[in-house]
DNA sequence: CAAAATACATTGCATAGCTATGTATTCTTT
DNA sequence: AAAGAATACATAGCTATGCAATGTATTTTG
């Protein structure tokens, strides 16, 4: 709220964060669209529009780290639920990797400065 | 490299971390731009390029984060070196707080799933 | 003397998150 | 029973940011 500069900051820190959490997110089980969002925010407390999730699962199955299968409900709407593939998985371990060095990078700069 | 998926993952996981890693490079000591380049890739293996590094400190200015003087050489090209505001300052500790929340959350998806 | 390094900067492209908007069904409240 | 909220999917257009390419100029190194 009202930190316009850190409003637009924290949006901005999503883009690729973003993918990253929902790919964790599915590999342990397999969830639907609207229910990564809202156990996201539950547990969490990151916010993801529906207009930011669904195009990234999109993209997601485009690239091959995730598939996708309908499951109708005995009452209500189908549901769309998302699973990693074993190229989501190997990629995952890569993006791991990466944030651990992130991590430790930040850690390093925000308690000693350079 | 040649992994595409990744390396374009990793060029938007930068969009947002890296105001976050130059405000904290420039939070202990002022840094002129190619330092900031230069040292941050030395101690991070974080690479930021200059097509990069100028337009954001030109906008980190321009949101009144930070401020910029020149300074001659005895020899050699001017440099123009950045230091935090007051406001950048403040905002800095939104931000690390914010990062701190996020690291958290990350890590709970990474060890649990959901 | 040529090449690499130092030091600044801009332009245009590609990408991704967000708001607004839309559809449809089911549950809850009045 | 009707109205509104919640569930569940989806897209279009706007905006912001990183990056490659390109440019200028000086100094150091081989």
């Amino acid at each position: 709220m009202n930190n316009e500069f850190i409003e637009k900051w924290k949006s901005q820190v999503k883009k690729g964060t973003l993918s990253f959490i929902v790919l964790n997110a599915i590999s342990k089980k397999e969830l639907y669209g609207y229910e990564l969002i809202e156990t996201i925010k539950r547990t969490t407390a990151i916010e993801i529009a529906e207009g930011t999730l669904y195009p990234l699962m999109n993209r997601l199955k485009k690239e091959g780290l995730a598939s996708s299968k309908w499951v109708e409900q005995e009452s209500g709407i189908p549901r769309k639920y998302y699973l990693l593939t074993k190229e989501g998985r190997e990629n995952l371990e890569l993006m791991k990797a990466y944030w651990y060095e992130l991590e430790k990078s930040i850690k390093k700069l925000t308690n000693n400065g350079i």
